[in-house]
RNA sequence: GCUGGCGUAGCUCAGUUGGUAGAGCAGCUGAUUUGUAAUCAGCAGGUCGUCGGUUCGAGUCCGACCGCCAGCUCCA
């Protein structure tokens, strides 16, 4: 009613306007700087497009590059900006939606055919035009009825359309000829996407549901400056250079065969690095209180009817051929839940052995989608570390405190920071609210108590309980899961587990689902890409031992490393000497500890690479000493 | 599994409109003795992922299968 409006400005400062005034004439208000630095506002919490009309009273705050919300806004209309190309080359093309996302956008077209890589250069230089042209993105509140007329040629905006309940407002988009079904906000124009680029274009289901059509998505990313766009470009390189599967190789850790897909042969070399993380591993479990189990790879499918994984997730499992029955009735197993829950059943328990704490690393096999494999961090054979803990609720909030402290101990041992997320109920779960309250306060009570810092993820728990998950991010900042902490209240009743209490009485013990490195297959890849190949080569300098060679030996690479052996030494005679140098030179820029001071000019310098001759070529020895030592070492000087 | 791309020597890659396979590095042999990304010469190494088709002739074209890569779905 009134004819002006009151904003209060971020820093509290109130700003008189007339009503129907935007937040472009409020930053114009503030100054002529901010007015050409602005992209969008914020009113009161929501991001709205600045020349939207402002109707009442309100918080507001003008956005411009620096605000993290803006690059969002910039990335939804630089898919609109590439809707408009695509448009223009595939007049055909059905538009499906055209999300920002995490350093990008994407948009999904339905195309008769799909785009060529030719055709994505085609496309990115009429989105240049387009940007060029400085089309205004033109808002406008329609109907249902209008609507459906607008977008009668585009079946899958009409289906979205269709699911918009009669109080939700319907906008639409117009820049230049592409009009859009779509809530916005965007920049003021198609000018503002400037620094931007195509990456891959890729199948994606309609609705993200396999049953639907598959679009074509071609996704891009945009930045605010060409150096932005530059530093993200590179940062892409990089990650290639830092590729597990690629150092993987180069390092001579690890290989795979078409023979045997997702399964990795482990390399000499690989699999001591393999087995030093098991023993480590092992070692630290017998200091606290776990008991090592091996139990049995394959299992009747009466444990899995049980276990309810004989249903949906049967098509996961590697089913074998029962002879005597001609039944596919026996399958790898692809965890070894069941078979901790079968081994504590197996027996009866007292309230004062609580908390029983079980650890196997058996090799695991789960049937991944063929199309899903990835190197070792999505793979078909795999061994985790994997342990349940039975214990009695009171006893919750002590145990999880300590698997906290045992998961930071050996992130922090091998420098790897980590984030905690923390999942809490999904929609489809088991168990009344007040199970559920309990069992999210005692979590959040642990991890209150250990003053972590962490992240409630809404939603994300298992369906038997919540759970902490703990996400580590390696060199170049992408985030992987590795350890998790699960609250079980599923399992101990299909499984019909007790103990016996104080009172003479049978309990339900709770389970802890546990994994700390995850998958020794997945830790390793992540460890190799962290460390950007440095990794064979960590070890501490004073580990390092010195035997010096005198200049005028001049041993071949075999004879020198033979004396090396001979002096006590693990050697390992490297065939990829360039490549062991330019790791070296790596390792040395970012500060990893390395090793291998040959020869007295080595021994004084303190340099690392180890020339010897031999038949006419320079080759590299390289001593390796036991990783499982350098960790003792580090563990010992820490705990002074 | 789905969509697209890819598969040539141990590795990284060339291979023009279909005309009996090339380079560098690594390897082997010898020469060289110059200390931190490349000394010289010679040699060897490939059923061009597999199978089938078209053709006088296929690494090149077509089909099926296998595998790899990106993404989707999945990861209970």
């Amino acid at each position: 009613m009134s004819e002006s409006i009151r904003l209060t400005l971020p820093d509290g400062r109130p700003l008189e306007l007339p009503a129907g005034a935007s937040a472009y004439d409020a930053a114009a208000q503030i100054g002529p700087r901010l007015a050409k630095a602005a992209l969008a506002a914020r009113v009161d919490g929501q991001v709205v497009d600045l020349r939207r009309p402002l109707e009442r009273d309100a918080r507001i705050e003008i956005l411009t590059e620096k605000s993290a919300d803006a690059l969002e806004v910039l990335r939804h209309s630089a898919a609109h900006v590439l809707a408009t190309a695509v448009r223009q080359v595939r007049p055909d093309a059905k538009i499906g939606f055209g999300p920002p996302i995490e350093n990008g956008f994407y948009y999904d077209f339905e195309v008769a055919r799909p785009f060529t890589p030719e055709e994505l250069e085609q496309i990115e230089t009429v989105m240049r035009q387009v940007a060029a042209e400085d089309q205004e993105f033109e808002r406008r509140v329609v109907d249902k009825e209008d609507a459906r007329r607008l977008f009668a040629d585009d079946p899958l905006k009409l289906e979205r359309l269709e699911e918009l309940g009669d109080g939700d407002v319907i906008t639409v988009y117009r820049n230049g000829p592409f009009l859009d079904l779509c809530r916005g906000p965007h920049v003021p124009t198609t000018a503002r996407v400037q620094h931007f680029k195509l990456l891959n274009t890729a199948g994606a289901y309609w609705r993200g549901d396999e049953k639907r059509q598959m679009l074509q998505r071609i996704y891009g990313t945009a930045w605010f400056s060409e150096q932005d766009l530059a530093d993200y470009l590179h940062r892409i390189e990089e990650a290639k250079r830092r590729d597990h599967r690629k150092l993987g190789r180069e390092l001579d850790l690890f290989v795979m065969h078409p023979y045997s897909p997702g399964a990795a042969f482990w390399t000499d070399r690989g699999t001591r690095i393999y087995q030093l993380l098991v023993d480590w591993m092992r070692e630290v479990l017998d200091q606290n209180d776990y008991q090592q189990l091996k139990t049995p790879l394959l299992f009747n499918k009466g444990l899995w009817e049980i276990s309810g994984h004989w249903g949906k997730y049967r098509e996961n499992m590697f089913l074998v051929l029962d002879r005597e029955s001609e039944e596919h009735d026996i399958s790898l197993k692809p965890m070894n839940c069941p078979s901790h829950h079968l081994y504590f059943g197996m027996r009866k328990h007292s309230y004062r052995e609580l908390p029983v704490r079980y650890a196997t690393q058996d090799v695991l096999h789960r049937n991944e989608l063929s199309g899903a494999l990835s190197g070792l961090t999505r793979v078909r054979q795999f061994q985790q570390d994997d342990a349940h803990i039975y214990l009695a609720e009171d006893q919750i909030i002590d145990e999880v405190r300590r698997l906290t402290e045992l998961v930071d101990y050996f992130y922090r041992t091998l420098g790897l920071s980590y984030a905690v997320k923390f999942g809490t109920r999904p929609e489809q779960r088991i168990g009344d609210d007040a199970l559920w309250d309990t069992a999210e306060a005692t979590l959040r009570g642990a991890l209150e108590a250990l003053g972590m810092d962490y992240e409630e993820n809404p939603g994300d728990a298992a369906f038997y309980g919540p759970k902490i998950d703990f996400h580590v991010a390696d060199a170049i900042g992408r985030t992987w899961q590795l350890g998790t902490i699960q609250l079980d209240y599923n399992a101990p009743d299909r499984f019909d587990l007790n103990f016996t209490g104080e009172d003479n009485r049978e309990h339900r013990p709770v389970v802890i689902h546990r994994a700390i490195f995850g998958s020794f297959e997945r830790f390793i890849a992540i460890l190799i890409e962290h460390f950007a190949g440095a990794f064979p080569l960590w070890l501490a300098p004073e580990q390092v031992r010195v035997l010096p060679i005198s200049d005028d030996v001049k041993p071949s690479a075999a004879e020198l490393a033979r004396q090396l052996r001979a002096g006590g030494l693990r050697v390992h005679l490297d065939d990829r000497a360039d490549t062991l140098n330019y790791r070296i030179r790596e390792a040395e820029t970012m500060k990893v500890p390395y090793m291998a001071v040959v020869g007295a000019r080595e021994a004084e310098a303190g340099t690392v690479a180890v020339r010897a001759r031999g038949a006419g070529k320079k080759q590299e020895v390289v001593e390796r000493v036991e990783f499982v030592q350098r960790l003792r070492h580090e563990v010992e000087s820490k705990q002074l």
